[in-house]
Formats: C-alpha cells, structure tokens, sequence
RNA sequence: CGGAAUGUAGCGCAGUUUGGUAGCGCACUGUGUUCGGGUCGCAGGGGUCGCAGGUUCAAAUCCUGUCAUUCCGACCA
C-alpha cells in the first residue's frame, strides 16, 4: 500500500477524551474515530488488524472442530422470552420496535438463537457434540462506555455453542475451548490467565474469564490470584481464607452505650476503641426496587455481585438513596440515620447476612436509634439470627488462597474471552431436544465460548507500546513493514525503496512504503506511531549500495543492503506467523 | 441513576468574568524554501460559536429550557 493513497490521518495531539492508552493512540494514529458514544468506526488500518484476530481466530476454531455460521443481529423478543431472559437482562439488551409495533432486541448475544437453531436441525445423539460460531458486531447498552474500544457499546464478537448430549461431553467441550482460547491469545501476542469468574446475565455453573494482565490503570477488572498454585479468580467471584480476626467482644452482657456522631463503622471503632471485626453492619440495598438488609462483619466489604446472585435479583443492585432510608424508618416507626440502622425489628423484609457474620460474638451492633449502639450483643438472644447466610465478602489482597493457604495477591486484568459451561439453562426452557440412544428425548447440554475481537485488538495495543506509539506483535499488526525513501526526490532512494517493495509484494509480505512528499522526520513520526513492527529505509547509505533494517520492538538498527533486508523481512515475518 | 464539568473550523484550544460584527496552533489549498526524527516564510479556504426560546439598539458572552459529550460516583450506613 502507498501511503500517499492511505485512507489515514494521523493526530498532533492525543484527542481530550481519551482515557486509557490503547484508546489514546488507536485515535491519533488514524485507526478508530467515535462515531457516537461508545460507537466506533474502524478505519482501514484498524480493520485490517481486526481482519487478523478474526482470521486467528477462525483457524483455532476451525482447528478445535467448530463450524462457522452468521446469526442475525436483530432478534425477536419471543425466543428471549422463552429462555426468560426479556425480563432478566436488563438495560443492557437494547430493545427496538420494528413498524409493526413488534418488539424486537439487537443481539448482545445468541444463546437464544443458536439454541433455536438446534432445537430446529439437531435431531439424534449421532450428530452431537456439535460446537457452531460466528464472528460478528455485538450490541450492550452499557451504562457507562468508556476505555475506547475495551468497552464500547457496540463491539466486534466472536461467539460459539458447544451442543453435548450429556455433562461429560460438555466437560470435554469446554477444555477444548479452553485450550484453544489459549493458543489464540497467544498466537495475538497476549498473555492471558484464564480465572474463575461469574456467569453474570449468561448462566450457568462454571465459567472462566481470560484476563490479559495490565499494569496500566486501564484494566477494568481485580483479578486475585495465587504465585503458589494455579488459583485465579476475578473479584467477583474470588473467595478466600481470612487471617485469625478478634470476632468476640469481652462484654459479658449486653447494653445500650452512647456513641455520638459515629456515623460510619471507623468512628464507630475508633470511639469504643475495639477492632471493627467485632461490629456487625448493617446496609440497606435495595433489590428490584425492594429494599433488603445485608449484615456483614464490619471490617469487610460486601461485593454486589455475589450479593446481586445470592438474592436472585434480576434488575438492579444498588445502596439505598437516603430518602429511602428515611421512608424505610418512617414506615417502621424509627427515626435512625444511616450509621444508626440495625437489623432488629424488621421482621417483614428481607435479611441477608454473609458468613463472617455467623462467628460473631458479643458483637456491636446499632438498634435503629441514633448516637446509641448496643456492644455485647449475640444472635439468638438480643437479635434473630438471620435466615439466610451467604458468601458476600469482596476478598482482599493478602487473605489466604483458599487452594493452598498462601496469600492472595491482586492485578487489574482485561476481559479478552470469557468460557461458560451452560449445561441445560437454555434448552431445558426452550425445548431443544434430541433423541438418545435409548431413545429418549433429552436436552443438548450447552456451553458458551466468547472472545471480544476489537476489545483484544485493543487490549494488545495495551500490552504493547511505548511513548512513541503502538508497537504491534507482526501477527496482528495492520502491515509487516514499512519502507521509507527519505527524500522522494531523491531518484536513487526512490528507486531502490520501489525495487524492495515490489520484491517484499512477491513474497507475499504485506508493506507499505511511504512514497509522501514530506520530511523524514513525519515520516518516522507516524512510522512508529501507528506501529508498523518492522521498517527499512531508503536514505543517503544507498549511495554505498545499504539500507537501514529497524525493528520497533527493540528499535534495534542493522545496515545491510537491499536484497539483504527483503531477506531479513521475509524470514522475520515467515518466523513470526508460524510461531 | 446521582454529582461535576464541557460544547467555538477536521484535531487541540483562547475569547464568556466586563455584551459591540469570531481568533490562535496543528491539519487543509497555492507558492517558495528546507530535506535523516513532527523545517521556515508568504498567500488562501473553512465556523448560523450544540440546539431552541428570551433579555437587549446589539448576544459566543447574560437568562431559561433542551440535547450531546466527558469525568467522578453509583461499595460500608
């Protein structure tokens, strides 16, 4: 490609709304341009890269046994609401109306679909396993796009369905993916750690995320993993042993005590001058617009996750506004501020309690009237104990891996793939069937396979750059090589830098040479901006019959001459596409 | 959804306090100059100042509404 006649135009200056690396320069090196919130055009070097983690992507599939389809964008609400999902999913799932008033949803995924599709062409055990995917735009009405391309509201996808006539093919299934997802991560240059993650709005039991590890801010996700065993798991779903903690008071009965102006559970500590791991807090969340209280051990912090799926909340989770806390008072005659709220008296709504809460003794606790708490308290006989208990604990770094014991340690990471073992969540509901060898008629057990497209793209420009610019692992990056003659006026450079780009065309390396009337200086400037991972130049050395070969990576410099550095090129190139 | 901020040329910004016919840098066009890390000069083109109302002799500037974008928060009671 000419860059005279590239469709490119690349920044002085990084755009004003970036946040995050990979967002900055993928802007101001001409390949991305925001369309509308959260909505991106790829522009040619932008779709080239993306054309090429498709491509890896679609050999591994291939390879692992799976086959290609294309499902439709715009779905009807009927299947949605076969599986249940047309309530469950929320905001997220943009819903559309077509003319005829029919309620219809661009496809954040296609469980649904793919599932009807085998409902419809799967008919015996002897066409299973069966593993379908497509590659294709991704819809969800994020509340908050943002970070670029990691997370727009539209987004390229690859997605695939495993199909198993029971849970041991599944099983087999979803390692099969998983070794795969492996191989294509790392075939884009990326190292990814696959954790232990929710299934969120998906389903189902199992499921991994696999995480490319930032040091930078722009990672969106805590990861806890352990150094000693393989234990990873995102912050979602991370559990952990806690250090000893005091968790008994030395009251020996239970009384009211004065504790003015202690509105959050430091000055609560702070004043009764006792650790926070002896006071049981009390928050009011409100589930599905009910509000419920959650009891937790006051030196621990509740992870809304877990909390969201311990109460089978469908919608939303959030903390109670203040003017809901207040009702909430009114409605059972009391007149606590937030800091005062505590769990005896509200025998009509919901109590959840995490399990630290169960070891609590003689503990502190607040009784709905302010400036007041009551130390020494115990369940069962100054207050019920709760009903329901669950894991609702957000894990810290240095709790101990609940594998080996060793310490925990956290890391931002970047969603790229994310794997599901689904089992019949889908068919079960929507009657997806097949005949067995017996005979009988069971449901397919599922599993999910996803791998954001742009999102990796983006997350490798994360992984790799520097001040300059994008630096592009060679199998993904948008062209191997660039040549650049010096001077376009000058004929020699001209020439021998045309001769080194018709010869790199020949052997089917992909290059571009940099044939604009500009100065050297914008040349190398967008050069290493945009990333190209290896470059020649044509400059005043080709006097003395040489070339210069540089690679961005190292930004290693060798002098050689032109036949010598299509040579270079080529196998450099050859080597890095069959690593 | 809550809080804050910002909308002025393709990009980055000034001008708004104190109302008086819209500016800078980059990019773009022409021309000369320079030529190995974002040359320098000259001459140009491009904006109903987000949109709609209002106040005023006069509004980018003041007022009201609205839309959009961005940031922070939506986790401790």
């Amino acid at each position: 490609m000419r860059m005279s006649r590239l469709f490119l135009e690349t920044l002085r200056d990084f755009p004003a709304d970036a946040e995050c690396t990979s967002h900055k320069f993928l802007v101001r090196a001409g390949y991305i341009r925001k369309l509308t919130n959260g909505i991106y055009n790829y522009l040619p070097l932008m779709w080239r890269v993306l054309k090429k983690v498709e491509k890896i992507t679609r050999e591994e599939m291939d390879n692992a046994g799976a086959q290609e389809i294309l499902m439709p964008f715009l779905q009807p609400k009927e299947l949605w609401e076969e599986s249940g999902r047309w309530g469950a999913y929320g905001k997220e799932l943009m819903r559309v109306k077509d003319r005829h008033g029919k309620e219809m949803c661009l496809g954040p995924t296609h469980e649904e679909i793919v599932t009807f599709v085998a409902r419809e062409g799967v008919r015996s055990y002897k066409q299973l396993p069966l593993n379908l995917y497509q590659i294709q735009s991704k819809f969800r009405d994020e509340i908050r796009p943002r970070f670029g391309l990691l997370r727009g509201r539209e987004f390229i996808m690859k997605d695939a369905y495993s199909f198993d006539r029971d849970v041991a093919g599944m099983e087999k299934s979803y390692k099969i993916m998983a070794d795969a997802y492996t191989r294509i991560f790392e075939r884009c240059g990326l190292v990814t750690k696959p954790v232990q993650s929710d299934s969120g709005a998906i389903g189902g039991n199992v499921s991994h995320e696999y995480m490319v590890i930032t040091q930078t801010d722009s990672g969106e996700d805590n990861v806890f993993y352990c150094d000693d065993c393989d234990y990873a798991a995102n912050s979602n779903h991370a559990i952990s042993n806690l250090p000893e903690a005091v968790t008994a008071g030395e009251w020996n009965k239970a009384e009211k005590v004065a504790t003015p102006d202690t509105g959050s559970i430091k000055e609560l500590a702070e004043f009764l001058k006792i650790p926070e791991s002896i006071i049981c807090k009390c928050l009011v969340y409100i589930a599905d617009k009910e509000p419920v209280l959650v009891l937790i051990r006051g030196d621990k912090t509740v992870e809304e996750t877990k909390l969201m799926n311990a109460l089978g909340a469908k919608e939303e989770i959030r903390t109670a506004s203040d003017a809901e806390i207040a009702e909430l008072m009114d409605k059972h005659g009391f007149g606590a501020r937030p800091g005062f709220i505590g769990p005896k008296g509200f025998d009509d709504i919901r109590i959840i309690a995490d399990n630290t809460v169960k070891e609590l003794k003689n503990f502190v606790m607040a009784v709905n009237e302010n400036d007041v708490h009551v130390v020494g308290a115990n369940f069962g006989i100054d207050v019920d104990m709760p009903k329901e208990f669950a894991d609702l604990r957000l894990v810290e770094a240095g709790e101990f891996c609940p594998q080996c014991g060793k310490p925990l340690k956290v890391t931002r990471g970047i969603e790229v793939g994310n794997i599901f073992q689904l089992g019949t969540k889908y068919s079960v509901p929507m009657g997806a069937t097949f005949t067995d060898e017996d005979g009988s008629e069971k449901p397919f057990v599922m599993g999910c396979y996803g791998i954001g497209i742009s999102r990796t793209a983006a997350a490798a420009v994360e992984r790799h750059h520097d001040e300059h610019g994008i630096k592009w692992p060679i199998a993904i990056a948008p062209y191997h090589v660039t040549v650049i003659p010096v001077n376009i006026q000058d004929e020699m450079q001209m020439k021998i830098a045309e001769e080194i780009y018709e010869k790199l065309q020949k052997e089917g390396v992909e290059v571009l040479i940099d044939d604009r009337d500009d100065r050297a200086g914008v040349k190398f400037k967008d050069a290493d901006l945009i990333g190209i991972p290896l470059r020649i130049t044509a400059g005043k050395t080709v006097q003395e019959g040489l070339v210069e070969y540089k690679v961005r990576e190292t930004g290693e410099v060798t002098k050689m001459t032109p036949d010598e550095a299509v040579k270079t090129v080529v196998e450099t190139v050859k080597a890095a596409l069959n690593k």
